[in-house]
This record gives C-alpha cells, sequence and structure tokens, in this order.
DNA sequence: GGAATATCAATTGTCAGACATATAAAACTC
DNA sequence: GAGTTTTATATGTCTGACAATTGATATTCC
C-alpha cells in the first residue's frame, strides 16, 4: 500500500533505491567506489543523467560522495556525526515547523530526553564541559547581548548538558530536539526578568552536575521547563 | 572552516541550498509551487540538468514533490511524520553500522531515552497501547517464532511503550533510535532461556503501565537494559 | 444546451552527444 | 633522480531533442 505499488517512481529513484539498499545491507562498504557513472549507466540501462540525479539523491543524505579526476568517482561515504546532526537538525526544523507542533509539545518532548541525560552526565561531564556551561552562562547575563545571540548561547549550554553524558548517539539524537527548537525559542522574546531567571537556573544546574547531583540537577531542569512553558504560554496569550 | 569555504560546492549543490534556505525559512510554504525548471534554469543561469539534480537532492530529502503534467511542477511538501521516521531510520541506522557504535553505547541510549518516555507513557498510555504490548508480548512468546520475528516483535512492542507517551515529537525522536538497533539486536541469538526472561521483564513493564506505575516500569526496562547488555556480552566474547 | 470526445499546451522524465574541468598516473626531460 | 609535461579517466555542465503525463480548451454529436 505504498508508493512502489501505485505509483512506478522515477527511474532515477528507483536506481538510488537499489544502491542505497546495497549500502545498507552491507554489500558496499565503505570508501567502495561504485561503478563510474557510463557503466552504471550501462548496468541499469539508462542514460547518464538519470544515473547523475540518482547519484545526486544520494549524495543529498551524505551516503556517497563524489570526487573529480582521474581516480575519481562516487564513493561510499563514511556517515560522520556532524553529517548526521545537520540532516537530523533540518528535518526536525522541519517538522516542527511544518507540523504545527505546539510549543509545549516540543518542549515536552525536549526536557524529558534532557532529563534522560542528566544521571549520565552528572557521572561523567568533564572539567570540559563544565567549563563551556560557565561560559555559556556568563555570555547569556551580558546585559547587551540581543535575543538571537541569547538562544544561539542557551543552545550552546544545553549542547554541553548532554554532551557531558559522553554517549555520542545521545548527542546525536539530541542535537535535533534541542536546535530544531531554536526557531520556536526565538519567538518568546526575554525580558531582563527572565533571562535573570533563567541563568539562575542554568547555574544549579551547572552547579548540581559540578557536584555529581542528578537528582538536583534533575529538579532545577523540570523548573526550567515549567518556567519555559509558562513565558511560551503568556506569549501565545498576548496574540 | 566547513565545505563552503575550501570547496566551492557543485552548481546543483548551492542552487538545492539556496531553495531548501527559502523553506526553511518560511518564504516557500508547504505546497507552493516553485518554478518550473525551465524558469528555475534562467533564474540561476544553469542549464535544465543542473536544476533538476538540485531538484533531486531535495526530494530525496522529501523537501519537495514533483508532479508530471499541464498543471505539475515541483511542489514544497508537507514533511510528515512517516517520511521523517523514515529518513531518521535511515541515518540512525547507517551511523551505527558505519561508526563501530559499542552495542554498549547504543543500548545505553536507547534505554535512556526510553526511560525518558515511561513516566508520560505510565500516565498516558491508552487502552490500545496496552493491546499492543500485550499482542507482542503473545507473539514472544510462540515457541516457533523465527529470530527475525522474535526481534521485530521486539520492537513494536517498545515502538508502543514510546507512542504511549502521546508525544509525536517524542515518537519520532525515538523511532531512530529504537529500531536504528535492530541489526545491532538480530546478531544476538536468543536462546528459549533468554527469550523467556525478556518476555517476563515486558510482562513486568507492560503491568507497571497498566497500574501507571512509573517507577516500577522504570524498574523492569533498567533490568532490560541490564540483561540485553549482558546478553551482548556474552555473544562478543564468544568470538 | 449539455455531455462526451478530441486536441492542445505546459511540464516533468529521459535520452544522446558534446565539451569543460579536475586529478592522478605515466611519460618525458634535464 | 627530481621536476615537468602529457595523457587517460572521471565527474561537472551544457545543448537540444523527444516521450509521457495531465489539466485545460475546443469540438462534435445528440
Amino acid at each position: 500500500m505504498k508508493n512502489s505499488a501505485n505509483k512506478p517512481a522515477d527511474l532515477s529513484a528507483q536506481i538510488a533505491a537499489s544502491i542505497r539498499d546495497a549500502i545498507i545491507a552491507g554489500e558496499l562498504i565503505v570508501d567502495a567506489r561504485l561503478p563510474s557513472e557510463a557503466e552504471l549507466a550501462e548496468q541499469f540501462n539508462v542514460s547518464r543523467p538519470t544515473v547523475r540525479e540518482a547519484l545526486k539523491r544520494l549524495a543529498a543524505q551524505a551516503l556517497i560522495r563524489t570526487q573529480r579526476g582521474a581516480t575519481g568517482g562516487a564513493f561510499v561515504n563514511h556517515l560522520t556525526y556532524p553529517d548526521a546532526y545537520a540532516q537530523q537538525i533540518t528535518t526536525s526544523t522541519l517538522l516542527l515547523s511544518m507540523n504545527e507542533v505546539s510549543i509545549v509539545t516540543a518542549c515536552e518532548a525536549r526536557f524529558a530526553l534532557e532529563r534522560a541525560c542528566t544521571q549520565l552526565s552528572a557521572q561523567r561531564r568533564s572539567p570540559d564541559h563544565l567549563a563551556t556551561m560557565r561560559a555559556e552562562i556568563f555570555r547569556q547575563s551580558q546585559p547587551g547581548l540581543s535575543d538571537e545571540a541569547f538562544c544561539a548561547s542557551d543552545i550552546a549550554f544545553h549542547r554541553a548538558l548532554v554532551d557531558g553524558a559522553q554517549n555520542p548517539v545521545m548527542s546525536y539524537q539530541l542535537a535535533g530536539a534541542v536546535e530544531a527548537m531554536q526557531p520556536l525559542m526565538n519567538m518568546i522574546t526575554f525580558t531582563a526578568r527572565s533571562r535573570e531567571r533563567i541563568v539562575a537556573l542554568h547555574s544549579q544546574i551547572a552547579d548540581a552536575l559540578e557536584a555529581r547531583d542528578a537528582t538536583q540537577a534533575d529538579a532545577a531542569l523540570s523548573t526550567l521547563e515549567a518556567y519555559t512553558m509558562s513565558l511560551a504560554d503568556d506569549v501565545m496569550a498576548s496574540r
């Protein structure tokens, strides 16, 4: 009951799917070179532009990379965390902006997932993570800071909190949840007083992590969640 | 210090990025029709094949859809949750298989995130979610079940658990973490005895959620995590 | 007049062939 | 032997064309 049945996909989509499946199935390992475009065209019995469209589809998903020149070609890409982050963030951002996800739902998800990191972060955070958090807190308390810069710093703070768990898979998962909310957070204008409150809560969290006190960090995070939501409610109500 | 600086990207990549930014910035709203390929080619001062490659890149990310015919063209796509799931799972699966993520790291992330859902799921799960979980538990206890089918049912169980939180953003985020682990989980062969134990823990979780007891569900999930990891250790050690 | 049908026009999908450009290896020069 | 030039191979891009799809329009028939 999928597209595969009711609508024959484009040739380029079919070819892309075929190659993608081979990669996922492990038939093509990382850094393996695909046949040249001309060879692929012959294999699939299509023209070179069609093959190229298929390869561009895969390149858009960071599944392959291409290289020009004599020893060039298309290679199975080693999917790096930054690549995956970037895709994750793009997708999450669009999902949030296109599906009328309420601020409440997004906040709830974000903080719930973030709390999942707290336990581990309290155990494992390095001095480096703490230093990053303190630095962002300092930046956030500067009076002249623009709203955009404040939000960006807020995100950097939470990234450090998440990274403190020292689990790259969790960092990757959270990147989407945290960063995708930036557009929503930017809609909430922070008054001087609410910034003060947020900074105070950030400090509480950093203190708790420094003391390796997961329970207290959790509590501060919950308070922050409730406060963020109340700010969001105010903004929604005033319109 | 990115590719944008040291390597001028392909024209098709530049054009794709340009259109993508316009979509993300909200300049192109959902279902808006993009100019025809010929018009885009003229606007960007490139040939049609180049424009087409750019559009295929966007189509691969489900950002646009194309339609043939007189009133056809490329339209900004409404990114649905299933679309986002699919991308999320593909990316996560590749990330796990290509980055030598240890089973320990992946398990840790998965269960930590899943525990984040438990609290909400205990409050909000519907009878429907419970029924799904019970049905999967029953299937898992059937003796003749293949390893693949057991793993698939395991995933379905955990999906129901996550969906019970009634937060689509969390469901989306968790889809990647849970399903991407299928290949890893398939590597662990389950003996009759370990299946029994897993089913018992699943039942405990279902019971706890039925009783809306988040603490007990949490505990059972933690036990399941520890048991899964010990099984993984056994498999690793025996090779 | 209204409905079924035929035609048309716009747009994407595909193709063939060509040239430009990048790049590493081979051949050449000193 | 080191440096330079050539060459082969691959991707990147362009031109031009035709096929297929599909909504809109005109036409025909009752």
